[in-house]
DNA sequence: ACATTGATCCGAAACGTTTCGGATGTTCGC
DNA sequence: GCGAACATCCGAAACGTTTCGGATCAATGT
């Protein structure tokens, strides 16, 4: 049974005030004192009971953050490395992650409702923000702390703390490089329609193309899923519409591995026959086969810089910077392929 | 604002009391009362405030993981996968997951004591079992509800439920697959030596070296540490000390992916040169170039039964079984290369 | 008219911790 | 001896929700 305040005061004698002022360091307590009250809670393996805590101090010392759930698309190792750099970062401040896996709609906003509006967390991380992202405007109403990964879209006011990738320079460099290498019929696959950041790569696709003197075509470009299986089905779709296109720029690695996966099944050769590059450098980029080239983004550093920024808010201290747009370095693997002519 | 129970109560004319039984659908409470309650809560966007009812109720809804945490091991799908079976399995029964990510020792025991004795959670996922496993030890000792995934060391009692992959079978499985394409050299990388289940795997390899007519050489073995780095350094080691071996097979796929890129390195051919195995079956296993051979291990439906077991536990119900091992297919990639002479 | 039953509502206490605002005792200075 | 200052301890109330055990009222049966 775990010993109580109660317990550590009736085997001590002092009072439960005195147990828990010499517990907390209350310079007010004799030093003896403190030492022999501290002795019995290391006796009675005293820990504070969390919920009383919590209710008295109105604080969790919690992270929270709610994961998209589609089809295991956790196994995406955008997710996992965002979640261990917040969760590393949030070990160092002595705080715990709470986490509820749900599929974006209904389900995911009343988990928010639940976390927030319940007082379950202190404050919020969200990532791949949404057009009208439901859920910064709760916690905006709310006015509850929270950080994002992500902007809203192009020409819109992002009022909340962000870091976000400069995606629209990132695919910019994908197309200059596939440009370089001779290809001239380059396809993409662009995320889902309603995620924010979708037109800033949609952005950078075109701008690379006019700064390469390539026409923009908009056959060439489809609307994917962010999932391996929407790489998949959409290199299939590009390529039976266009089977001209020499190089396939994938918003994300995972859907890059898609269309690796659909070229190989053609009897393309990845690379050689139509160049593929992915977006985000995950793991799974590097040991791909063959290996694919991307566009470098820092996940674990970013979710360790947003826990940072949500504790700084969460005690209401000033933030150094509450914008961070970060550059995004071209990786450039076996699946460019080599020149062409 | 966050509305309480009283700005309700205060709101309808109804006590604090009626409102409380009104919404949480107690049958004493008149049916156009509790419309009228409802509509009010609705109105003020009312969320119970959790820490309060979790002190009263003594539950928290709540499963525990502690993720060890070395070096962004956490980028290892192995836990990604089950962290995703665990926390969709937890959402599907209204529970949240809290994590901790910790380095394993006494920061990692600390935060298990916060979390179980200070009430944090109902129940705790344990995985990856070490010798002597002071988790489990600690969680039996409070009487508190745990499952782990698996099993105490070949020959020693397993007094908790659990849910373990047969590796014994597995890498004998995987060193009758190299017997069988003619491989006689075959090395074999273990996990820690602390780690519970390093034994199994190396009484599978020996096993499966008899069954197949070959002598087990001591000098064939190392102990690795479950990382990418690991089956790098020690696919060197093997290599430079064993240059005859034509097969290795890792312990788990991170590290055979270290072996493939000190392969590579080496000049020498996945599978063509020296056959690999990892094990687990993590997606990267697929990606991998070439793909890896490796032993499938259903991490994420591992994750969702553990957490049906422990809610079932936290419950007070008895478990349909209380011990569970799984048999792991072997699926057989291109780093196994073809037959040998 | 009185007692019983049923419907409906509610006061009080519990949960465990924290901390405000004293209360008490001792020592020292006047 | 008295008052002030200091060291040390502590009672009470707060946090918000839940639920036990009534309390009250109206209707019905005797």
């Amino acid at each position: 049974m775990q010993a109580k305040l109660k317990d550590i005061a009736q085997k001590s004698g002092y009072s439960i005030t005195t147990v828990s002022r010499a517990l907390a360091g209350y310079n007010d307590v004799n030093q003896q004192t403190r030492e022999h009250i501290m002795q019995i809670a290391s006796e009675l393996g005293y820990q504070p009971n969390l919920p009383a805590r919590q209710l008295r101090i109105q604080r969790t010392h919690t992270v929270g953050l709610i994961i998209p759930s589609y089809d295991h698309v956790f196994s995406n190792e955008f997710f996992s490395q965002l979640l261990l750099g917040v969760g590393d970062a949030a070990s160092l401040e002595r705080y715990d992650l709470l986490i509820s896996t749900q599929v974006p709609g209904e389900d995911e906003m009343d988990a928010y409702r639940r976390m927030v509006g319940g007082n379950r967390v202190d404050g919020m991380v969200i990532a791949r923000t949404r057009q009208n992202d439901p859920r910064i405007e709760y916690l905006k109403q709310q006015k509850r702390p929270f950080v994002v990964n992500g902007r809203r879209a192009p020409g819109e006011v992002s009022d909340f703390p962000y870091i976000d990738m400069d995606s629209y320079n990132g695919i910019q460099a994908v197309v200059a490089h596939f440009a370089s290498l001779g290809h001239q019929q380059i396809g993409l696959i662009l995320p889902p329609e309603n995620m924010a950041f979708t037109e800033y790569r949609h952005q950078g696709y075109r701008d690379g193309l006019r700064a390469a003197g390539l026409d923009y075509r908009p056959d060439y470009v489809v609307y994917g899923d962010l999932l391996r299986t929407g790489g998949y089905s959409n290199a299939n779709l590009l390529l039976d519409r266009q089977p001209q296109l020499t190089a396939i720029v994938a918003c994300n690695d995972l859907m890059a591995l898609g269309v690796m996966r659909a070229l190989q099944e053609r009897g393309l050769r990845v690379g050689a026959d139509v160049a593929v590059s992915g977006y985000d450098d995950i793991p799974a980029a590097e040991y791909a086969n063959p290996p694919l080239t991307t566009v470098h983004t820092p996940i674990y550093e970013i979710g360790q810089r947003l826990v940072r920024m949500l504790i700084a808010l969460i005690d209401d201290q000033a933030l150094d910077e509450t914008q961070i747009l970060l550059p995004g370095a071209l990786i450039v693997r076996e699946s460019s392929g080599g020149q062409r002519g």
